[in-house]
DNA sequence: GCAATGATGCACT
DNA sequence: GTGCATCATTGCG
């Protein structure tokens, strides 16, 4: 299967964002394979972005954002839920690109089976919480390198042009509202 | 030590 | 569309 360069996760990380659209991220836990493309994303800028949860500098939770661009950093939100994302940018920058959503391609059963039943098959894989529990992502993820890790990987696939993609507000956040750093698939049926 | 808050999802109306 | 579960992390005292 290709891969990304290296170089690919180092640059700007709303460049990233946009271009991960497309990409195929893949899990294998328990021998068990799912994977999707990505369709809906956001971009977290430290430096710069009061929402990321880098802008205060580095604490115990939010240090995997410093590492060097292309790891996987899992994070806990609301006590009860995993979301994942994809690091970027050079060593002790903090910054990252959070998964959203993905349109489910290999192990759809797996992830009906981790979800439980549900009537509309889109709240399989759309938003955040959910991917990561279709993937079965949790914190033994963090950290792991996208590239090669055997456990979570993310690998080019499928890319949309310009005119395919949209962009809006970051969806839950309080501060940096005005910042359209949200990237998605227009009129795809997984976008949450 | 303690209180507020959050990159959410679910059940229910 | 609205309300709430549920708790680690954070910042302040």
């Amino acid at each position: 299967m290709a891969r990304f360069s290296r170089d690919f996760f180092l640059r700007p990380t709303l460049e990233v964002a946009r271009e991960l659209l497309g990409a195929r991220l893949t899990t294998t836990v328990d021998g068990e394979v799912t994977s999707g493309r990505i369709v809906e994303v956001e971009g977290y800028h430290g430096p710069t972005d009061p929402a990321a949860h880098a802008f205060r500098g580095r604490t115990p939770r939010n240090e995997m954002m410093f590492a060097r661009g292309g790891r996987c950093y899992v994070y806990l939100i609301y006590g009860l839920h995993y979301c994942v994302n994809v690091v970027t940018e050079a060593k002790d920058i903090g910054a990252a690109v959070l998964i959203r959503a993905v349109e489910p391609v290999e192990g759809i059963e797996v992830m009906h089976r981790r979800r439980g039943a549900h009537s509309d098959p889109r709240n399989l894989t759309r938003g955040p919480a959910r991917l990561c529990q279709a993937f079965a992502i949790g914190p033994t993820m963090l950290g792991a390198d996208l590239r090669t890790s055997p456990l979570i990987r993310v690998t080019p696939d499928h890319s949309w042009p310009d005119a395919a993609i949209a962009t809006s507000p970051r969806i839950g956040i309080s501060k940096g509202q005005e910042l359209q750093w949200r990237f998605f698939v227009r009129n795809n049926r997984w976008v949450s």
